[in-house]
DNA sequence: ATGTTGACAGACAGACCTGTCTTGTTCAAG
DNA sequence: CTTGAACAAGACAGGTCTGTCTGTCAACAT
């Protein structure tokens, strides 16, 4: 499965897949869109063209219905960037190429910043472990290239990139992308040189 | 005024001042660590210990009380910034201390990260203008610092300034103030050098 | 043919939401 | 002393929230 920047936006319109894809793609669109607190089960109902009771056969409470889109989320965010940076052939033009990918990101219809930034932000300390555990990932991807790029100190060298990632996404989803472009490029050469 | 960094967290207990201050005071603190959607009116006049009538008296609608959250939110975390950093005798000095001062921010009791970025992230593209002015604002004088400390191209510097600042609050807010010391003194190092 | 399974449709419960309104009290200015 | 403003307490309206429950229907297996 390859993710494209309009996944990440949003689903298709409308598929005729069975009830627990709908509802699961709607709840997507939706919660990625509006939020969490702001998105109602009665909406995702209507929008997904599903009976209550289906929903809460698959899903036994809105949290884990929040949790499964999560964990949608981080695969296909994941999914994207791999695909994204495929073509890169060495781990350091993959770090190199980095800034380029999440300004595409950045300029996606629909974008609207971290979905796991947002989703903490939202629900506070309370909010599902994913939401943590989709960072760490992040950095242990952006760990190995630097390890794999014969980079000294990979893991202060990753959280420094981290740290620029975090800050582009944040700046380019209050400020648009164009805040973000040239900062995020001028941290990256500079850790990477 | 002197703002201290509790009174960043959230107010005193519980003052006997006029019914708008106590709304107010309530409302900045419930909104700050539980979120603006989360907190309903009813716990804010419970809390308060204000009649509803009075509330809607001094705020016609529950989006003024959130602009007047704002407003004075960022009054208050503009005069503690300046407040800490009063001592800092020349422009290169307050630019090397800020780090210094956002991680004591980060380890005070009730962080909760950036009350703009959580409300932006919260209601979307609908939020208060505050939201994003107060990034404007700490990006000026930033930006006024670097051209006092006789930098070159102070707006450049201040935006890669700004966006290490917020890729640190975001690590502080999910990871805790640890993971965002080090790699803050970092990237403040290397754009200063 | 009969029973099972999943889905649709929607009423319903109970809680909570924002915002209005009523009633009574306190207190201070005219 | 009177008048009016600010306030406390809380009922109320109308809506939305999550989650449960009742029925009906179609597909499919036995």
């Amino acid at each position: 499965m390859t993710t494209t920047l309009t996944d990440l936006a949003g689903p298709g319109p409308l598929p005729d897949q069975d009830a627990r894809t709908r509802v699961l793609e709607t709840a997507y669109r939706l919660f990625y869109r509006h939020g969490l607190r702001a998105t109602g089960i009665d909406r995702i109902i209507a929008e997904s063209g599903v009976a209550k009771a289906s929903l809460y056969r698959h899903f036994p409470t809105k949290q884990a219905l929040i949790e499964a889109y999560l964990d949608v989320r981080h695969a296909r965010w994941m999914d994207w960037l791999e695909t994204r940076l495929a073509a890169q052939a060495s781990a350091a033009q993959w770090l190199a190429a980095l800034p380029d990918a999440l300004d595409d990101w950045f300029r996606a219809p629909g974008f609207r910043g971290c979905a796991f930034i947002n989703g903490h932000a939202e629900v506070g300390s309370e909010a599902p472990p994913m939401t943590v555990q989709h960072k760490r990932e992040l950095a242990q991807r952006i760990e190995r290239a630097c390890r794999e790029a014969g980079l000294a100190g990979p893991g202060d060298r990753a959280a420094d990139l981290l740290l620029a990632v975090e800050g582009a996404i944040v700046r380019a989803q209050m400020e648009g992308a164009d805040a973000a472009r040239a900062p995020l490029q001028r941290a990256f050469s500079r850790v990477l040189a």
